[in-house]
DNA sequence: TTACCCGTTTTTTTT
DNA sequence: AAACGGGTAA
């Protein structure tokens, strides 16, 4: 008996194994916790194993780069085979960029595109927002983004809105905005991450033997989260889906927390309509948590009007009860909490397996100081992603730039940086000059400088910076492209701007720029790594040291721990009063669903908190319970109240003592970095940092 | 063109 | 508290 064949039979019978065998158009509906991934697994190892379907035949979809990544491990151990290489598997919009890449001739793109991120969308639409008469001028950019992601992701084009037959006047001058930015967006060969998709689909529907090839080279489709699916990724999918009718979907309406991306949960209906022959199976034991943790998130989950249903069982012992705090203030909070890790750490709770869940990342700030203060081991998930940095996108725009000359936005960032005397005046005047003769901005530049349309102090250094140019696009051709990286950073003098500087913030972007350098290393040529990196989201960083994980809500999505903690559940702060105030009833149940989610990554203990004072805009704001802690159970429920006389009690100082500190000590201070100490004024110490002195509680550094 | 001052805003959630 | 933006002087 194979092994696959085998591990079918540890599958929970009988729904999980009817879910691997199954053929035709198949809606998992699965609560959390009852195994959904492992069911999809299993189900892709086992068609691979019965060899009746080649791997190149099965695409999976999945709702982030890393579950990708670990469900590809498992099924690479569960068939014992190294790699898994012609198996489509990752998110919506990195398959979509394979595909487009594949054709990118087809609808006019250029081999190697660029993909914009949010910063870069703004900037767009700042630029163009600039042309337009004041009433339009002063609309907010990121609104306006908003708006048309939200078109984007129903599918509609700027011409589309027009047949609508919307004639709000807004409407009609955001989709002017609209129309001018999709053009600024062709003339720079870029495209942003809802064209990723909404481009894929254009192609498919245009050209029916392209369509008829992705169709027949699919013969089952697999999408995890399907519940976050938008109304563009939807169609996507049934394009596809349509010949074979062998699409398997995995989802849990009650954990859809994606609604503002545009996910409706109205395409599990759907499903069923366009797929009449839809077979829906509902995994409903849960096999992650104890009965009191699974109580309250059904409880929770209950205050839901909308809901397709489902009532979740398991058969695992009593544990412990969920624990409410109350707190008098966010500080304290934060450091209960930390007490409460150590205590968890203490009783023998890996590091890993511990979560510290918050509603928004500003949150975390908090929560981190205190754990710091503990000294216990933590790291922020999705925090300031390594690829958002500034230096990292400079670096990149760099390589971008070097290796294709017409890269205009990779041009623009780095054409003054360091400064070349190149303001937004001389850059005007150079785009005008490019767009006339229907060239690059590069080309356009060159030929300014050639026809000396550029005055004294930048004629110099854009003559030399041409010259650079073409020299740095050679290196790249010619020299080991590692090499060729380094040097194009050094003879443009953007290294030089680091070094010169010697305070701590320079030097720690000058150890992500080596970062960078050294992660070339693993790819072949330079495109490859551009390629890649254009799609990377979360630097995966020390996966492999045990931290506990401070994450978002929404990026806890998946994943589980033994211990989760879940700190400011307050009214205005969750539910968000932006979610309620922008979409009132639906939002609420949005927010709601978001509570289902975190107390269900608990496997053993849930902790939630709330206080009374809440530090804002460095302001003490009130507080006050969140509604959703009165939909918990009284019964599964300990609830601790700390009255404000005793928290105002600091609570004891680190388990490890605190040094005593004097003039003259070594310290470290985890972001000014290494200093020594002029001054000790009680608890304030005045320390010389290389970027300067700073005046920093104690509680802050620790003695070297 | 840039550097600096001063007043204003910032906190949903992310592929 | 810290980041951002508009305005102005050099």
């Amino acid at each position: 008996m194979s092994a696959v064949s085998h591990l079918l039979d540890t599958l929970n019978p009988p729904q999980q194994q009817v879910v691997c065998h199954h053929r035709g158009p198949l809606l998992v509906l699965s609560g959390a916790g009852t195994g959904k991934t492992k069911v999809l697994v299993h189900r892709v190892a086992h068609l691979i194993e019965q060899k009746k379907t080649d791997i190149q035949h099965i695409l999976a979809v999945t709702f982030t780069n890393k579950a990708a990544n670990e469900m590809k491990q498992r099924i690479q151990s569960l068939l014992r085979l190294n790699r898994l290489d012609n198996l489509w598997m990752g998110t919506f919009h990195a398959i979509c960029h394979r595909i487009l890449r594949i054709h990118a001739d087809d609808i006019g793109l250029p081999k190697h595109f660029t993909i914009i991120d949010a910063n870069e969308q703004i900037r767009i639409i700042k630029t163009i927002l600039k042309e337009y008469p004041s009433d339009v001028a002063s609309f907010e950019p990121k609104m306006i983004v908003n708006i048309i992601e939200r078109w984007k992701n129903k599918g509609l084009h700027p011409e589309d809105l027009l047949h609508q037959g919307d004639h709000k006047p807004n409407t009609q001058k955001i989709q002017q905005v609209y129309e001018h930015y999709q053009k600024a967006l062709n003339t720079y060969h870029a495209v942003d991450f809802s064209d990723l998709i909404l481009r894929c689909v254009d192609l498919l529907q245009k050209n029916r033997e392209i369509l008829a090839k992705w169709q027949s080279r699919w013969t089952h489709i697999l999408v995890d989260e399907y519940q976050d699916t938008n109304t563009i990724q939807y169609l996507w999918l049934r394009l596809l889906a349509q010949h074979n009718h062998n699409i398997c979907c995995v989802g849990d309406d009650d954990q859809s927390i994606y609604g503002w991306r545009g996910a409706e949960v109205s395409n599990i209906l759907r499903f069923e309509k366009d797929f009449p022959k839809a077979q829906i199976i509902r995994l409903e034991q849960n096999y992650r948590s104890t009965p009191e943790i699974l109580t309250a998130a059904t409880s929770v989950i209950q205050g839901n009007k909308q809901r397709l249903g489902k009532t979740l069982w398991t058969e695992k012992k009593s544990g412990d009860k969920i624990k409410v705090y109350e707190f008098y203030d966010s500080q304290i909070e934060a450091n209960s909490l930390s007490q409460q890790v150590a205590d968890a750490l203490d009783s023998g709770y890996k590091p890993d397996s511990i979560a510290v869940l918050v509603r928004t990342s500003a949150q975390t700030r908090a929560i981190e100081e205190s754990l710091n203060y503990y000294q216990l081991p933590y790291r922020v998930v999705g925090g300031m992603r390594f690829y958002e940095r500034s230096e990292i996108r400079d670096v990149l725009a760099y390589w971008r730039f070097s290796l294709y000359l017409d890269d205009d936005l990779a041009l623009i960032r780095i054409i003054n940086t360091p400064k070349r005397g190149v303001g937004p005046k001389a850059l005007d005047k150079l785009t005008a000059l490019a767009r006339q003769n229907q060239t690059s901005l590069f080309i356009g530049i060159e030929t300014a400088v050639r026809d000396g349309h550029i005055s004294g102090k930048a004629y110099q250094t854009l003559a030399l910076f041409c010259q650079q140019a073409r020299q740095w696009h050679t290196w790249l051709q010619t020299l080991p492209h590692q090499e060729a990286a380094r040097q194009i950073l050094e003879d443009s003098g953007y290294l030089a701007l680091w070094h010169k500087n010697r305070d701590i913030v320079a030097t720690s972007k000058q150890e992500n720029i080596d970062e960078l350098i050294s992660t070339l290393k693993n790819y072949e040529t330079m495109p490859q790594f551009i390629d890649h990196v254009s799609l990377l989201t979360q630097a995966d960083q020390d996966e492999d040291t045990q931290r506990v994980s401070l994450m978002t809500l929404h990026s806890a999505k998946g994943l589980e721990f033994d211990v989760v903690f879940l700190p400011g559940w307050e009214e205005a702060l969750f539910p968000h009063k932006i979610a309620l105030e922008e979409n009132g009833q639906h939002g609420l149940e949005e927010e709601r669903r978001l509570a289902y989610v975190g107390i269900t990554r608990a496997r053993k203990r849930a902790v939630i908190t709330y206080c009374t004072r809440r530090l804002m805009y460095n302001q003490w704001i009130p507080s006050q319970a969140s509604r959703f802690i009165r939909e918990l159970p009284e019964d599964v429920i300990e609830f601790i109240t700390q009255t404000p006389s005793q928290a105002r009690v600091l609570p004891p100082p680190p388990v490890k003592k605190l040094s005593s500190f004097h003039a003259g000590d070594s310290v470290e201070h985890t972001t000014y970095g290494n200093g020594v100490i002029r001054h000790v004024d009680g608890d304030r110490l005045d320390i010389l940092f290389k970027s300067g002195a700073k005046k920093i509680l104690s509680s802050y550094v620790k003695k070297l």
